[in-house]
DNA sequence: AAAATAATTTAGGTTTGCCAAAATTATGAT
DNA sequence: ATCATAATTTTGGCAAACCTAAATTATTTT
């Protein structure tokens, strides 16, 4: 048996992890919004359960069963995300807060039915990519907004962060995944980029360029 | 704040009030799979949050705050199960437990969007009414199958249990909410009934019928 | 009206998940 | 290499929700 609290902790060191390197007991409480003795609690926990592999005052990683769990939780998460958007036609910023609480729901065959229902999505509204049943993620190639060159026409791809004023912010610039942006003018002084959205013409500043995931056009 | 458990406790008194009377302690544990010893402690802690109103050595009462939460959990189970089923195409054997879970989602907007998506369902998959957004609930007059008169034609209205076997087996049947049945015979011996359904002949036991809820075609 | 039984509450204890403060280990600066 | 700082772990403690066993109160039987 595993309890929403471990859930969400293996979530997080997912999240948190790059590459090899193993995740720090202080950004994981920083994530978890709770303090690093709760997380060292929690790690002893979890690594007895050979869920996540723990080296003392070096951090943690995630074994194959704790790399499973979370990648089914996120697939959970994100597949409720894409029913709030689609089926109830919530706003995308209002989403993941609630998802937060569905993606603990613990039934295969409820989330196998609502994949089904849903169409086999393939990313989430914030253009995430939902991990299939055996955990396998689609890879794109991506760059950052902030790294785009002065004429390059790109496609949204996703954002980088679930933060409710930044997607209001974008809706209110009628910027959602798949808008095709133009880059016409990075300022040297800022990095902030001037864009046209086909529409009308937007500046971003160089933060917010940093959470936008753009792709090439297929 | 109001926890998962303290949710349970409140709708597992709902279920149990009959008319004015209370509710033994030692019912309640039987109802929510627990010890009279631990019904005491969150007695305690309800009366104390004045969501419910103790009379020690005499049962318990919802206030009038606990019976409000009360009929929310039950409104958000009710509606989680008829999503399963339509929306989702479970059978109603297996809703009931996922809708145990799916009950303490906390989110009015979410229940609001979930409700007009159903279109706004009276009546749940087993024919439990739904109470709406201000704890209102329609009426019916409903007899037992059991309380029928030989001759009778009448609608099945409810089932009493949400348990799995006895649920699969009316399916078994083709008996389901809406099936019109028509009593040919009750057997002085045991109460049992033989039934047609149109389709073909049935015979039910005297504890089978005692779960079923009929009413007069419209 | 006692005595026996049943229902309920209380006492004492466990587990889970959290925290603040103290102790330990690692890392960066001198 | 030593010292200062930062990160991490340990210690001791708290609250929620549960349990068993013991004590108390209510109800039924004799
Ligand atoms: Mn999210
Ligand atoms: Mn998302
Ligand atoms: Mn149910
Ligand atoms: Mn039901």
């Amino acid at each position: 048996m595993i309890t929403a609290s471990e859930e969400n902790y293996l979530k997080s060191v997912f999240k948190l992890s790059e590459k090899d390197k193993s995740v720090s007991t202080n950004d994981l409480a920083q994530s978890l919004g709770t303090t690093p003795a709760s997380v060292s609690d929690m790690v002893k926990k979890l690594s007895e359960k050979k869920l996540l592999a723990h080296q003392p005052y070096k951090g943690v990683k995630l074994t194959q069963a704790g790399k499973k769990i979370a990648l089914d939780i996120v697939r959970k998460h994100r597949l409720w995300e894409v029913f709030l958007t689609q089926t109830l036609e919530m706003k995308w910023d209002s989403v993941h807060e609630i998802a937060e609480q569905l993606e603990h729901i613990q039934s295969q065959d409820l989330i196998r039915k609502l994949d089904a229902f849903l169409g086999y999505p393939r990313f989430d509204p914030h253009g995430d990519p939902i991990p299939d049943e055996n955990g396998k993620i689609e890879e794109r190639k991506t760059i950052l907004l902030g790294e785009a060159k002065k004429g390059a026409v790109l496609l949204l791809a996703g954002v980088l962060t679930d933060n409710s004023d930044f997607l209001q912010y974008l809706d209110q610039q009628q910027v959602r995944i798949g808008s095709r942006l133009t880059v016409l003018e990075i300022l040297p002084f800022d990095k902030s980029v001037s864009l046209s959205t086909g529409k009308k013409q937007i500046t971003f500043s160089a933060l917010v360029c940093q959470q936008l995931l753009m792709m090439e056009e297929v």
